[in-house]
DNA sequence: TACCCATGTCAACAATCGTTTACATGCTCG
DNA sequence: CGAGCATGTAAACGATTGTTGACATGGGTA
C-alpha cells in the first residue's frame, strides 16, 4: 500500500477536531482509516467487541463496509488498530516521569473524570473489552500489565522504593478502580455516579488513590 | 441409554464449562432450568452477553438448545433469569444489618476475593454485562443502584449518619473497585492480580474500603 | 490525452446466530 | 393397560454477521 503521501493532514492538531463528520472531501485512504478507527473505538468501547457490527462502524464513519477489510484485513484487525492507537496515546503520558505521587494521581484523574477529551475515558474501556481473539486479547493483557508497571514505577520513584510485588498489586487495584468507575459511568450509566461532577469525584478518589499508591504512609 | 451428563462437545477450541455436578438423571424441568441458569451465568459473566451463544450454554448444561426457548422464552429471558437469581442471592446478604463498617467490608471481601464459592465473584460480573436489551439493562441498572443504597446504608448505620449523596458516591466507588477487580482477575486475567492470593489482596483492599466507607475519619 | 493504480461501490457469499416447528419419548393417573 | 400431558430431540428456517470478488471512478503521471 502506498504510504509516503500526506501524513501531515490532521495528525498534529491544532485541529480542535470539529470532527463530527471529519470531512472526507475526496478519496483519501488515510482520512478514511482514521475515521474508521475513531468510529470503531467509540463503538467497541461502549458496546463491546461482539455487539458492534462492521456495518455500524462503517456507517458512523460514513464509509463503505468493504473498506474495513481493505484497510485492516478484518474486524479483528480494526480492533487491534484501535488498541494500538490507544496504547500510543496512553504510553507517553505514563512514561513521563512524575515528580510526586500526587502528580501521578492527578494525571489519572485527568484521564478518568475530568475528561478534557470526551473520548479519553473510553480509551480505558477498550482495555476491558475482549475481542475473543487470542491475539488481540494478548495485546490487551500485555498493555494492561505494562500500564501497571509504569504506574507502580511512577509511584515508587517518588519514594525511591523498588517496584515490589505488593506495589504492583496496589497499582493494579488503582487501575481496577478507574476501569470500574468508567464502566459504571459511561457504559452502565448507574446513578448518581454517572451524572456526578468531576469536583464531587476528585476528593474521594484522591484520598483512595493516595492510600493505594503512596508508599510513604 | 440416558445421556446423563453429556460433555460439551468441542464447539470451539476454547475451554468449555463441563457441568460436573448436578446430574440430570431423568427428565425434570426444574433441574434442567437450574442447569441452564448456572451454565448461562458463567458464560454471560465471563464472556459477555453477545459473545455467548445459546448452543454453548445448552452444551455446558448438557441440554438441548430448544429447551432454552421452551423454559425461558428467549436468550434474553434466560439472561433476565440469571440476573434475577443473582439479585435473590445478593439481596439477603446486603440487607442484613451490619454492626460495624468492618463487618460490611469483610462481607464484601468474602464475596470478591476470598470466594467460598467459585461462582460468587462471577455473579458480580453479571452486573457489568449488558445484554443490549433495554428491559434487562434497566433491571441491571436498578440492581446496581439498590446495591449502592444498601451498601451506603450499612456504612452509615454503624455511624448513625444519614445516607447522603457523597456517601452514595463513595459506596459506588467501592462497588466500582470490586467490579473492576473481579473483571481484571477473572475475565482479563491480568497478572499479577489474577493469580494473587486472598491474603495478598485483603490488607490493601481493607484500608481502601475503610477510606471510602468509614464515616468516622 | 490516455493510461493506470489507488480508492470506493455494490452485490452476493458462507457461516453462524436465535428461534421455531414437528416429532419422539417417558411419566402419571384414570 | 393406555390416554394425555410434560419433557426432550432433531432439523430446519430466516435474519444477521463478517467477508469477498467483480466492477466503477477519480486523480496523478508518462
Amino acid at each position: 500500500m502506498g504510504k509516503e503521501v500526506q501524513e501531515s493532514k490532521a495528525l498534529d492538531g491544532g485541529a480542535t477536531f470539529a470532527d463530527d463528520e471529519l470531512v472526507r472531501s475526496g478519496r483519501d485512504a488515510d482520512v478514511t482509516r482514521r475515521a474508521l478507527v475513531r468510529a470503531a473505538r467509540r463503538r467497541f468501547a461502549t458496546e463491546g467487541y461482539r455487539a458492534t457490527t462492521v456495518r455500524h462502524i462503517a456507517a458512523d464513519a460514513g464509509v463503505n463496509v468493504a473498506l474495513i477489510n481493505r484497510y485492516f484485513g478484518s474486524k479483528e484487525g480494526l480492533f487491534e488498530a484501535c488498541m494500538n492507537r490507544t496504547v500510543d496515546e496512553l504510553d507517553p503520558q505514563t512514561r513521563a516521569r512524575a515528580s510526586s505521587v500526587d502528580e501521578v494521581i492527578a494525571r489519572l484523574l485527568t484521564h478518568v473524570v475530568e475528561a478534557p477529551n470526551a473520548d479519553d475515558p473510553l480509551q480505558l474501556l477498550l482495555l476491558l473489552r475482549s475481542s475473543g481473539d487470542e491475539n488481540a486479547d494478548a495485546i490487551r493483557r500485555r498493555t494492561l500489565e505494562r500500564f501497571t508497571e509504569q504506574l507502580a514505577a511512577a509511584a515508587g520513584w517518588s519514594a525511591d522504593v523498588p517496584a515490589s510485588q505488593p506495589l504492583l498489586l496496589r497499582a493494579q487495584m488503582a487501575i481496577a478502580l478507574m476501569l470500574g468507575l468508567v464502566m459504571l459511568r459511561t457504559a452502565t450509566e448507574v446513578q448518581p455516579l454517572a451524572s456526578a461532577s468531576a469536583e464531587q469525584l476528585t476528593e474521594p478518589l484522591e484520598s483512595v488513590l493516595r492510600v493505594l499508591l503512596d508508599t510513604r504512609n
